[in-house]
DNA sequence: CTGAAAGCGCTTACAG
DNA sequence: CTGAAAGCGCTTACAG
């Protein structure tokens, strides 16, 4: 592949006119511009990213972290991530940790090698001290859904209100037993939505109990689990909070199989409103998160942060306000009619 | 950030030991070796990939194009691909094309200048002629779901087949006027199901009706439209097959609202078999194709190619076989009671 | 408006 | 086992 030495070379001129064309292309007189842009068409010649970036100390590649593009979340993050990230000239590298620490910072470990201008980490599982080193190499750093509340620029949905929402919804309504399966505990947003729940119950002199909170992984086939177990308590809850819709999709899949009626028999609430939620039979009663606007925001802080080199010590942090979808699976209709009659 | 002169000064060694230590560490003495291992611990030294790629010509990272990473079909790929690329050391580029040439090919010309060490593209949107660039600049290629057949390494599913398995499934089951909500025909992926729906209907005596064909985006939107369009004919179907499982949803819901039941009125039949159509009531029958698998092999014919030079002609094209998933929508569960009855 | 030269931070063939 | 030096392919301050 041709170089910029065989371009100045045919055209005629030095290395250091050629790259000027390519960067600064008002400092150089038009005639001496064309010549050299005909050069370039004719070599074909495709400058080199990696010598420019060397020189410039500047990627224009961002690195974004998930935990498991395979969920819905994810790629609609990703989506508000690449659409700032495209207009701005930049590419994407992205990453899935699993949910592991170790994989998490062997990706950071190549990625601040690869020298990346930024990064967005979501649901990172990472200690802070890990951070240090991405710190200490001043790359720019976006945390969405962290699990603590360190010194970094953050998008955090307020998971403890949208715990809160969501059981206070179903309280209203009129159930008593109110079960929650909670997503992995280890990541802070499950434990706040958990914590949201056990507050509404609390607020409404419910009192909690231990076997009506089940521990789920976040997945289908940990709801549909988790909801069979639930179901075949001594005494069954009437109504259950799943802290993410896949969850709460599996669980109603457990439902149906036992032959029970949704909301009838028991009613399901959700977390994250992602496409699905409005599609199952009956249509999923959630806390919607505006997970493409978090992609968005996070990438536009993290802009921020990368033009504004001096301001590294000044942290944005954006806390998400979760809104309730009523839709079918809550039977908020149902029991109105109950009142009414 | 700490460079390899400074590590080599303060160990007393030359740059080339301590790069030695880093990529050969068998050619240097143990005693050397650990004494730089501890100053490249103490400075936090972190060694530069881009000038490490611009002198070894490989930058371990690859592109991945997609159309659009909100369909759940592309996950599915990416997190194919990211297993055999992670296991190899490699990075992903992701790019979201949204089904634009132009997208498609800025992208292109983004990374081939960021020295990226192969491609994977999905339902790529692009000329032949430019697949050139990329081959001129010897940079290997696969191509999943092209929209043709050139010269380069493929992964493509027989959708013509998969078109057949599906319309010939409901003609057994005894429907007669089949309808087909098609995806975007520029592709020919989409051309191919249809090809294969027009194929079985005739292979069974059965005639096709122009406007019991309707195009669809591919999207649950235009499923619904679609499917309300075919029940507001004067003679509906009694069956659709979409082309998408997304569609075959939005239909589903159209169907539904119209106060129609699944299969009893209409039968309908999708394809992908994303994880949703398992999950919608009544499940849905669809043609399953093993997306997550043709990441992994997409990826894996890329590294052969990535780690065979000289092979650089030698293309594998890797037919992929579709499978019915039979499942509720169908109605073939009916059907068969008709029968025995 | 243009060029010569230093610099970005690595790797490795060559010589010892 | 180790070092000096050339090379990878750019950018830009400096001088003209």
């Amino acid at each position: 592949m041709a170089n910029i030495r065989e371009v100045a070379k045919k055209a005629g001129v030095s290395v250091a006119t050629v790259s000027r064309v390519l960067n600064h292309p008002q400092s150089v007189s038009p005639i001496t511009t064309e010549r050299v842009l005909s050069v370039i068409k004719e070599l074909q010649f495709t400058p080199n990213g990696l010598a420019r970036s060397l020189a410039l100390s500047r990627t224009n590649t961002i690195a974004l972290l998930v935990p498991n593009i395979l969920n819905p979340l994810y790629p609609q993050i990703a989506k508000g991530v690449e659409d700032v990230t495209h207009q701005k000239g930049y590419n994407i590298l992205l990453c899935n940790t699993e949910y592991s620490e170790a994989r998490e910072n062997q990706y950071i470990d190549m990625l601040l090698e690869k020298r990346v201008d930024g990064f967005i980490l979501t649901a990172s599982q990472l200690p802070p001290s890990e951070f240090k080193k991405i710190k200490e190499a001043k790359v720019p750093l976006v945390l969405i859904d962290r699990d603590e509340n360190p010194p970094e620029n953050i998008v955090y949905t307020d998971y403890l209100l949208g715990g809160q929402l969501a059981t206070q919804h179903l309280i209203e309504i009129g159930y008593k037993r109110i079960a929650h399966i909670t997503g992995p505990l280890h990541l802070r947003e499950n434990k706040d939505k958990c914590i949201g729940y056990i507050k509404a119950l609390e607020e409404n002199q419910l009192s909690t109990h231990e076997n009506l909170i089940i521990n789920g992984d976040n997945e289908v086939e940990g709801g549909y689990i988790a909801a069979k177990k639930l179901l075949s308590l001594h005494n069954p809850p009437d109504a259950i909070f799943a802290a993410n819709d896949l969850m709460a999709i599996g669980a109603i899949d457990a439902i149906k199989t036992e032959g029970l009626k949704i909301p009838n028999d028991i009613a399901i609430v959700g977390f994250d409103d992602i496409r699905m939620a409005s599609l199952v039979e009956p249509k999923l009663t959630t806390v919607s998160q505006p997970v493409y606007k978090m992609g968005l925001i996070a990438a536009r802080i993290l802009f921020d942060s990368i033009e504004n080199e001096d301001d590294i010590n000044y942290q944005q942090k954006i806390y998400i306000q979760p809104k309730l979808m009523v839709r079918k699976s809550c039977g908020h209709e149902n029991r109105l009619r109950e009142i009414f009659n």
